[in-house]
DNA sequence: TACGGTGAGTTGGAAATTCAAACTCAGGAG
DNA sequence: CTCCTGAGTTTGAATTTCCAACTCACCGTA
């Protein structure tokens, strides 16, 4: 049988690899420099040469040069990168919950002034998406 | 420098290697045996025994015999894995949105009867969490 | 002009992981 | 008996990763 056709198995195509989200998550940080995101990822300089690579060409991130004659550039988000934001916050929130031990190392403060509890909600009606509350809509069919 | 601690670095130790999300999706749509699982994701049978193991001694999944004589069992999410649904859901939207080309493989129907578009929610206020929205909170400080 | 330093990678070789296919093992089914 | 199923193991080759060292372009300085 052929692997289920899935968005969130092609999302995992382009930034499901090793050091990808971490890398991510440094120039979210706006850790924008190629040795700032190997020091604070800890990903080997060839790995991580590779992921940027490959997140440019999939239009995550952009380099923006910052210098031109030393010719230097920074890593920027682009739309895209800049939507995984939610993704992130969520797998981190997960780890806080579930796998990081003793006291978190980081804890978001959302602009009413609480400490972020993120949920998932439906846009149209504000409840929660959980499990239960999904089914599986008529797909649109291909041709 | 050593590199960042950081909650979603934790989780993706868990949950980031190559096939176990996938493996997760598929416990997600009731695929709960090694042969459905293998299947559907198209991961090796070695590697995917691997991730279940792995799997099953973080707590994420666990291992339920359904049968003794020829002793058979499944797989079923614990309190973790089931909490791992929303990151998946995020993670399948922004497939969605930035990778998948043409008809969505999938979309989900909300119980209030739209179709979903999940929104990330700050649970104190209800408002969206940007990621202009949050500054780091005040650490609670190691001893 | 020579010398060292910085940013952004490349290169090289050993070590670890993955892949696909074949094999095992326990227990039915015909 | 013999074949089939579920749930993995085993095997050997192909890939990837790791780490340290190297490169290359340029700048500061002495």
């Amino acid at each position: 049988m052929a692997p289920r056709t899935c968005s969130m198995a092609n999302a995992l195509e382009v930034v499901g690899e090793r050091w990808s989200l971490l890398a991510l998550r440094e120039v979210f940080f706006g850790n924008t420099r190629f040795d700032q995101i190997a020091a604070n990822t800890g990903a080997s300089r060839d790995v991580l040469a590779a992921r940027l690579k490959k997140l440019v060409a999939a239009g995550v991130l952009e380099k923006r040069p910052y210098s031109d004659h030393p010719p230097r550039h920074e890593y920027h988000l682009t739309e895209a990168g800049r939507a995984l934001h939610n993704v992130m916050l969520l797998l981190k929130e997960w780890g806080d919950a579930y796998v990081t031990e003793g006291p978190l190392p980081l804890v978001w403060e959302h602009s009413c002034g609480h400490v972020l509890q993120p949920r998932v909600v439906c846009a149209s009606c504000g409840e929660e998406a959980t499990p239960e509350s999904l089914t599986p809509a008529p797909i649109p069919a291909a041709s």
